[in-house]
DNA sequence: TGTCAATTGTCAGTGGCTGTCATTAGCCTC
DNA sequence: GAGGCTAATGACAGCCACTGACAATTGACA
């Protein structure tokens, strides 16, 4: 690698890292860009040689979580139901997420970062947009799966979409609460999973939810 | 009504319409505050006077079908299973839909501009935040209908989110596709939502979907 | 070492959006 | 119906995200 690359890496680093501090800290609205690109004393418009817009900075480690899904998705095994092969995908992945963020950031930085993202408008609605085009690819990984065509049969979809669902209520009901650690994330989506089938069971009010 | 408030009155309207009339032939991108302001003859302070930005004007019909629908659930009797009330509000509420928007612009407007944000990527997030903000509230609805809380019992929220899901599919293929009425989104909707529960039952391969 | 190409900084400009203040226009009372 | 009050508007200045263009710098490589 040369001192060209290297140096590049250098600034490309500093500036996320600048990015998602200010963010944690200050919030994301009242972070701009000069003040982004002033803690790592370059100029703005470096600034945006290395990012499309501040929005990518907020995004650059969950996207790296996000991919690790879709390949944990891709390798299970075809016996398994659509349903239980996402479930076990996303909860084995999440197990194994921890080493990823770190060689980019602490993970408690990226953590506080997560929280800002879903307690700041414009950028939850940026995540939604990102969610829903993975939820497309996790679809057509499905079909594949199932020998289905993606646009000739619905159930991929649906299934991916309630998946999706389940996955974006206990994102936001973990960023609202107070046990923010990956492990409390993992336990609140497992149990969210377990409970699709009694949610969709017949009458909830003769039995009980646990 | 006073003469003053008439006038207030004329001027939103213009600039809704003007508004719309360009996002749909022109883009939303491509239309400038100033060029919507010009349109009316009004100064582009006066716009954000108006509306809180460029955004709440192309959302201004669909919220009023997303409250439509938040209606027709509350309305729904609580005999039903919720997915089950959820279904014929959103189906109900489509059939009277269409006198509500032509009261503000044609439908046949809407229609376009509804398209221009399935297509654009910052009114596309927009939208899903609103779509979440909508779920909360009909899975508080589902509770209550139901005698539950909703932060202790997953099953509302979970629902809910099904249902969203398969509703926004819906919305992306109707967009995405060349029937572009009303009538079509509505028979696609409940061709999908039918298929909820072939979705969800064991093995999708013993099976051909319709 | 000198040449070439990549990286960066500077500057100017656009578009969304906000605060401020003076002007205008409808409203209401005497 | 004149005049004062208040709400609506326009004009202006400014912030921030983002982009294009061009010049200056800096590493790469012969």
């Amino acid at each position: 690698m040369n001192l060209r690359e290297r140096k590049k890496q250098r600034t490309r680093d500093a500036l996320l890292r600048a990015a998602l501090e200010l963010f944690a800290t200050r919030g994301y609205e009242e972070t701009t860009v000069d003040d982004i690109a002033a803690a790592v004393d370059v100029s703005q418009r470096t600034f945006f040689r290395y990012f499309a817009g501040k929005e990518e900075t907020a995004f650059y480690v969950p996207r790296l979580a996000e991919n690790q899904v879709v390949e944990a998705v891709r390798v299970r095994p075809p016996g398994e139901a659509p349903l239980e092969a996402l479930r076990r995908a996303v909860l084995e992945s999440w197990d194994t997420i921890n080493e990823t963020i770190e060689e980019i950031v602490p993970v408690e930085l990226h953590l506080r970062v997560y929280r800002v993202i879903e307690s700041t408008p414009a950028l939850l609605a940026a995540h939604l947009r990102r969610a829903t085009e993975l939820e497309e690819e996790l679809a057509r990984i499905i079909a594949e799966r199932e020998g289905l065509d993606v646009d000739a049969d619905p159930r991929p979809r649906i299934v991916v979409a309630l998946f999706g669902g389940v996955i974006r209520v206990t994102e936001r009901l973990w960023s609202a609460g107070d046990d923010l650690t990956l492990e409390g994330m993992r336990q609140l989506t497992a149990a969210y999973l377990d409970q699709v089938g009694p949610a969709l069971a017949g009458n909830w009010r003769t039995e009980q939810s646990p």
